[in-house]
RNA sequence: GCUUCUUUAGCUCAGCUGGUUAGAGCACCUGACUGUUAAUCAGGGGGUCCUUGGUUCGAGCCCAAGAAGGAGCGCCA
């Protein structure tokens, strides 16, 4: 009869705490105290349900395969807890190991329980779901992907999936990965000894995506408002602790939007999904926050946020954020402490792009909160930005948060085919490659925007976490593709 | 790609001015205890001091090259 108990997330019973019921939890064992106590976890939330064992009434040698790391299922009552550290907890009635953990195979990785670096963690990325920190963290990043369609779905977009394999390499967001499936020690060339990509799987040069933006564009200018969400790739070496190779991108897009719309959408779409999580991530939140108190404490007062976790999230959801053109942000910048003692490493000038310590001193400093910088000079920005009216800055927008830097990066998209095709023939942009680009500017053009946001960068906001390559489950970046 | 820091037990780290047998805490094992909260107490096992070469009577420590990792910068989201 126990046998038919029917098993019940841990969440479940730790929220309704409904005493005197027959439940079954299955999990992993965290720690087995006193011959008496196992906590167990099954990944529903972050706190673990007390199992509690009466050693003679197990069968003979059962609890020795109880060690830290083993995956069990337990049946038994749900009782109120003697102890402080719980509410309820469960006297077991019927035990079974599903799969033991070698003691001697867990003390050599991480589920070992003790403390752990970060970095060690990452290189056993397969298991550091199991800890409380990880956990946290995929919850929390499985809550925005969640709240992210849940936004765009009540304000009437469309989900729109644009290819991750594109023979477009005209958006110069960065270096591209090849896709090919040639024979690497065999590739054929034409009479001039160029690769002859005719011959390849596409009959054409192929890489993964850096963007789906200039499709998604497409979409727009029928479905009205639609969005990606989805891998992009660049092939950067870049070694920093806020770039991968292979991250996640949402990019909306609007038909008949502005600019301001842009910002506006773009300011909106963030505090709701970091509100969101407040309200339903609460105690990952709570965490996540703990976490990088004690963290804190170890480092140098001058080194230390002036915001919690918490007081950060809670202050960006309630308050607005600054809008600053590129033009009043140099002057700021040239009216800055900083700039005046010369501590600025490189030159703040009208028509230079701003550099980290520029965002960072503006973001951090001046406004201690996230800032959005509108209207760039063209000259160092893509080719498919509405030119401003001045004929030197176009209609781009970049929103900055603290510890984070760029967040956001969107613009105003050129709807005018005469400008679009001087651009492109400026940025040494062959017509043939973006032909079905141009044709939206022919059949009906209308002023439109979007974004990208990086979706790694705003989990590192609303956890805290310092370093991407600890959002995603298996980072890439160079010299790394392990698991 | 550039700058800079780090690399000592399974993990986190200490190791003095270059000097005999390289230490601690945690984890693991054994035992005790049995309403614990990263339980506690007693005992035990565990080392390619990142690699290679050099200086020296003698190198974990000094020098050179390389590797891996962190932080910052550039590129960007």
């Amino acid at each position: 009869m126990v046998e038919h108990v029917k098993r019940t997330r841990i969440s479940k019973v730790l929220e309704s705490a409904k005493t005197d019921a027959n439940v079954c939890v299955k999990g992993w064992v965290r720690s087995f105290r006193n011959d008496r106590f196992i906590a167990l976890n099954d990944g529903s939330c972050l706190s673990n349900i007390q199992a509690v064992v009466d050693r003679e009434k197990m069968p003979e040698g059962l609890l020795d395969k109880v060690t830290v790391g083993a995956a069990l299922s337990v049946v038994g009552q749900i009782v109120e807890s003697q102890g402080a550290g719980q509410k309820v907890e469960i006297l077991v009635e019927k035990l079974e190991v599903l799969g033991i953990a070698n003691t001697d195979d867990v003390k050599k990785t991480i589920i070992s329980p003790k403390r752990h670096s970060i970095e060690t963690l990452r290189e056993q990325a397969h298991l550091r779901f199991r800890t409380n920190t990880f956990g946290a963290v995929f919850r929390v990043r499985h809550t925005l992907a969640y709240a992210i369609h849940q936004y765009f779905n009540k304000k009437g977009f469309y989900y729109l999936h644009t290819p991750i394999i594109t023979g477009s390499d005209a958006e110069g967001a960065g270096e591209m990965f090849k896709v090919t499936n040639f024979d690497l020690k065999n590739i054929p060339h034409n009479e001039e000894g160029e690769i002859d990509f005719g011959q390849d799987f596409f009959g054409k040069e192929t890489n993964l995506t850096v963007s789906g933006q200039l499709e998604a564009e497409l979409g727009a200018m029928a479905l009205g408002n639609v969005y990606t969400f989805g891998p992009t790739f660049r092939a950067e070496n870049s070694n920093t602790s806020r770039h991968l190779s292979e991250f996640w991108m949402v990019e909306p897009e609007v038909a008949f939007n502005d600019l301001q719309d842009n910002m506006e959408l773009g300011e909106d779409f963030l505090r709701y999904l970091i509100q969101y999580c407040l309200d339903n991530r609460q105690e990952d939140i709570q965490f996540l926050h703990d976490r990088e108190v004690k963290e804190e404490s170890q480092k140098p007062k001058n080194e230390r946020n002036e915001m919690s976790l918490m007081d950060r999230l809670q202050f960006v959801a309630a308050n607005e954020f600054i809008r600053l053109s590129y033009t009043d942000a140099i002057n700021v910048l040239q009216n800055s402490k900083p700039y005046k003692k010369k501590k600025f490493k490189f030159p703040v000038e009208w028509g230079t792009d701003l550099q980290s310590e520029h965002e960072r001193y503006l973001v951090e400093k001046e406004y201690k909160k996230p800032v959005i910088i509108f209207d760039y000079p063209a000259s160092f920005k893509a080719f498919y930005m509405r030119q401003n009216d001045d004929g030197k800055t176009v209609a781009a927008m970049d929103v900055l948060f603290p510890g984070i830097g760029e967040i956001i990066g969107g613009s105003q998209r050129e709807e005018r085919l005469d400008i679009l095709t001087k651009k492109c023939k400026d940025f040494n942009i062959p017509e043939e490659h973006v032909w079905w680009y141009l044709d939206t500017r022919k059949f009906g053009t209308a002023p439109h925007a979007g974004f990208g946001l990086g979706f790694e960068r705003l989990v590192m906001f609303v956890t805290g976490m310092t370093n991407i390559k600890d959002v995603i489950p298996f980072p890439r970046y160079p010299k790394n593709a392990e698991f």
